[in-house]
DNA sequence: TCTCAAGATAATAATCATTACGATTTAAAA
DNA sequence: TTTTAAATCGTAATGATTATTATCTTGAGA
């Protein structure tokens, strides 16, 4: 997704366009790979000395909730991501040296339903953890 | 894996047997679920009652080593459950209500290895969340 | 059985990510 | 421009986890 269908669904949704939220769409577009709230913290510095982690959170939380960002635990912290909802489903590889992902066209899903009747199923997580070719 | 197992294991990698682990061991077993840290130092509040996380913690840590433990990460905070490591590789559906697990088979690895040519892959991570019947 | 050193635990404090909240500022509608 | 709800800032609190150090326990050998 790009920063301009981004700032066009937060208005879409009422959302006020604000330098931070701008700022934050910049720092995502254009790289596929997870970031963490600190690192937003640290782009920030220059923009806005004074930013708060309040600031950060609850628009990452935001953001995500409207289908801009997907987020995912990494080593115990959340990490988010511009969301590649053009692709349709699909899933991550997610090298552990540069955080760089790698989408992969296949859910196995399909495969398990048959396995799990009388479950309601609300949600998966399948991620795959290595080094991309680059850091190998 | 049952308590007398674990126990072995741990004697054999030259860890001591105290009560605290032979404790830790009975809360695990016979539940297929997921627990936390927390979970573990309400259990001990009437056997231990000035037991430390740094307790729970190093022994958690030292059990999921040894593999006696394996764990995962739910909603920010690391659980644990005892290893059924001889129902050999498998996933889990876990409920997002009362925790319970039921083992997944299936293995959505083999997959995609042809898509991940010059990946080195290291790790992965498949898990089902949702209700399970008693729950739903 | 007794001794003792390595290994474990307890008590406490520190760290880190995240969340909360009153005061102030700002975007954008009227 | 004025108004006002929304957003941000500054700061503090919370909760999980990790670190430190002093004290205690386990288990192997005398």
């Amino acid at each position: 997704m790009n920063v301009e269908t981004a700032l066009q669904r937060l208005k879409e949704k009422g959302y006020k366009r604000t330098k931070q939220r701008e700022r934050m769409l910049k720092i995502f577009s254009g790289q596929d790979q997870y970031i963490a709230a600190k690192e937003i913290l640290k782009e920030f510095q220059g923009y806005f000395p004074s930013v708060s982690y309040d600031t950060i959170y609850r628009n990452l939380y935001m953001l995500t909730e409207v289908d801009i960002l997907e987020s995912t635990e990494l080593g115990g912290e959340k990490h988010f991501r511009l969301s590649c909802d053009t692709d349709g489903h699909h899933h991550h590889f997610i090298c552990t040296d540069c955080g760089k992902t790698k989408s992969i066209a296949f859910c196995p899903m399909e495969n398990v339903h048959e396995n799990l009747k009388g479950y309601d199923i609300e949600n998966h997580k399948f991620e795959i953890y290595g080094k991309c070719p680059q850091c190998h």
